[in-house]
DNA sequence: TATAAGTGCGGAGTATAGTCCATGGTCAAG
DNA sequence: CTTGACCATGGACTATACTCCGCACTTATA
């Protein structure tokens, strides 16, 4: 797979996709094909890689972190307890984020809630939330 | 309160305060007590106003859409019908991205129990996950 | 073999979100 | 009235994450 095919399956600018190989999250292939090919090229792991990245990014780590966390999690991949305590932490990471999520999910409800019923004395307040 | 006191009540260094008021995310009350105080004046919501933006920035928002959202909020606190509307918006975008979030820790999760059953054939996949 | 389309690379430019600093004004205590 | 602590403003600077540009090279097609 050529950049421009990646891109299109990875959803991706192929600037931003130079970028990422630039700061080492993505290392596409180079000079297959008995080396008289000076392309880069991809593999359907790097879509997936791509993706994760990007889910890694909504969910708030930098391309630094990422970098480091996915390198952190290939360096463990001969050792299956190592794997497992680097994907705990990721795992204790996404729930604290899902808790504050949800914390402001139940703010905003309750918000709703209490306009609907046509405004009682108390409006929610933020500081009740864990957020 | 003045600026140092309500950037210890709002866990936010001063600068930050400062930067939040130049893009207008907080607006402290000027010349309070007469007009002879030069200063600008916080109040106890104004602490609030200041954790939200930290929630929702947490959330994955930009300082603007903040702004927008939080401006879109206030141009309709005066009917209940398009603050409700407001707040169903940011609901839905918010269970939006715990639904990515879940993926992500099942993903995570699958791949933990993947390995602590000794690798059997097939590993999860990313794809198979809506992140 | 010309020509267009695709590729690689370096470097400049942009947007966001701060962070730091110099200057000068204000205020309360001594 | 001076001193020290605090405050406001403007401008410069930084880090992150792209985004765009120009140039040279390669490859497929006519």
């Amino acid at each position: 797979m050529l950049i421009s095919e990646f891109a299109k399956a990875a959803e991706l600018p192929i600037d931003t996709i130079r970028f990422y190989i630039a700061k080492g999250l993505l290392k596409p292939d180079r000079s297959a094909k008995g080396g008289s090919n000076p392309y880069q090229i991809f593999k359907p792991e790097d879509v997936t890689a791509a993706r994760m990245i990007r889910l890694q990014q909504t969910l708030g780590y930098s391309l630094g972190e990422i970098l480091a966390l996915n390198e952190e999690y290939r360096a463990g991949e001969n050792s299956s307890e190592r794997t497992i305590e680097v994907l705990q932490s990721q795992i204790e990471r996404l729930e604290e984020r899902r808790a504050a999520l949800n914390a402001a999910l139940s703010f905003l409800q309750g918000k709703v809630e209490w306009i609907k019923a046509g405004k009682p004395n108390e409006a929610p307040r933020l500081e009740d939330y864990q957020c």
